[in-house]
Order: C-alpha cells, then structure tokens, then sequence
DNA sequence: ACTACATTTGCATATCATTTGCAAATTCCT
DNA sequence: AGGAATTTGCAAATGATATGCAAATGTAGT
C-alpha cells in the first residue's frame, strides 16, 4: 500500500513551490507565506511534508546557519547533479553548471580522489551584486 | 583592554589542538576527550572557548548534519585560504589546493560572479577508500 | 452518498545543540 | 597578599526540529 493523498496543506506547498520556483526557502518561510495567505497549517505539519518532499526528491536540503533551507528541484530533482554556491548576504543561490564545473569535479577525482556529492554540498561566498557592498 | 587569561581549560584545548592537529572534532567530542581525561570542565565553557577560537581564526568552524564541527587551522588560519572536503562515511577531510583549485575558484568568479568564501564552504562526497564500500 | 480504512493533521510535549544570566572562582598585575 | 578584570559552572532559556496520539480528512469500493 503507502499511497499518497492530495490534502490541502500540500496543494498549498505545491502551489508555492511552482511559483516560487528555485529560490530556496525555509521551513518557517514558507508557514509564514502560506499563512499570510490565510492557511493555518500546523508548523509540524509543513516539516512533515517538507521532509516527505526531500525524502522523494522533489526538493534539495541543506544547511544555512543553524536551521535547512529547500530548494525546488523541479519535477525531476535535476539539482542533485550539480552544485550550487550561496550569496552570505542577499542569500541569492545560483546553480553551477557547465564545462568549467564538470573540470572541477574530474580534477577532485583525479587529484584528491573524492567523488562529489553535489546534493550535500553548497558552497558560499558573495555575488556580484554584494561584493561592493559595505555594511553587515 | 580585554585581556586573556591562561586558564586550565584553555591549556587542556590547546593541547587537544595540537595533539589532535587537523582532525574535525565536534564540542561533545572534545568535552569528552577532556572528561575521559579526567578534567571536568563545563560543555558551556567549552563552547564558549570553542567560540572565542573560532573568532580570532585559531579554528575553523563548520556545519555537520545538525552540529557544528571545528577544526584547528593551524597557528595563523591557514585553512581560511582554500576549500575543503569531507568523506560523507568515514569523516575524513581534505584538504582542496593546488592549480586546480586556483582555476576553479576563478572560474567561479568569471562564469557566475561569486567571491568564493573558503572558510564557509565545505564540500562532501566519498574518499577513495569509501567508494567502494556497501553499506551505510 | 455511505462505509471502512489508511493516511494526515494539530496539539502538546520532547529533544538536542547551543546560548545566556549571574554569582562564585580564577587569573593577572602590582 | 589585594583588587580589578576575566572565566567558569550551573540552571535555565532558546530555537529548530521531531514525536506520540487522538481527531480529522482523503480514497476506494459499494
């Protein structure tokens, strides 16, 4: 058995997830969100299905500061794939993908001999936007 | 002012440090070491230590599912400088310099625009000794 | 539409790592 | 030794996330 049912709360989550697309978000972002649109969703409900979407793919997990943050992986998880680097200060996240990332990942095997693991990895650092930028 | 002050616990973690040289180690890891020793300091002061370390750059502080793991970085941080990686089975970590790695992080700064921040990044995938290896 | 049952939800409460407040102890300087 | 500055230990607070369980909801078969 272990069939799925359509509930409310996921509809909602769904939803969120398609038009917000990639930018990562985290659980409390996201009760708060559907809670200003008027849902009343329990907060351990909304880590359940969280935890439940990460579980099948459908989202990517990892660690900012001390809580996770998700990311939309798209219907079929392609963000498993590659990696991904953080803005420390706009929280921006790009996805890093082409040639010069496909080198990198040969020269940890070659060089090093690790196998990377992109889903468990996020690199951070500052975007073009925040690099001038004074204040903390 | 704001001096610092020598104290028994300090001791006992430096030593830890240079005994232990470059191996990550968690909180409740060094706090046992220590107890197993048989000084009985508090895991508050430990943490605390942990914390004053990690600012003036004697170590290096990263995430690990749900806790923070530190690693001595040597007498003048040298480890702020490049990348690390981490052996998702066996908690290995190595560390990424070289050619290769120059190239990437400028890669990185010509294709997608990010300053890479070397202390904040800690990739994982599996060493070459675990690759092999079943099970989980 | 109605039932029978599996899956989800909400709520209260637990857990776990880390932090904070404050008084007592330790360290440093003279 | 004496006194000020810094650290420590302890108890309790935090904050993110997890769990147990009864009530609510979804689904398939009638």
């Amino acid at each position: 058995m272990q069939r799925e049912y359509r509930t409310r709360c996921r509809e909602c989550i769904m939803d969120y997830l398609l038009t917000h697309s990639e930018t990562p978000f985290s659980a409390a972002a996201l009760y708060e969100n559907l809670n200003a649109q008027g849902y009343r969703f329990n907060l351990t409900t909304i880590y359940r299905n969280l935890e439940r979407l990460t579980e099948n793919g459908t989202l990517l997990r990892f660690r900012s500061g001390d809580s996770w943050v998700y990311q939309y992986s798209g219907p079929h998880g392609r963000c498993q794939e590659h990696l991904h680097i953080q803005c420390g200060k706009c929280g921006k996240m790009v996805h890093l993908e082409g040639p010069a990332m496909e080198h990198f990942s040969e020269a940890l095997k070659q060089e090093f001999g690790f196998s990377l693991e992109c889903g468990e990895s996020t690199l951070h650092g500052l975007c073009r936007d925040c690099q001038g930028k004074q204040d903390k």
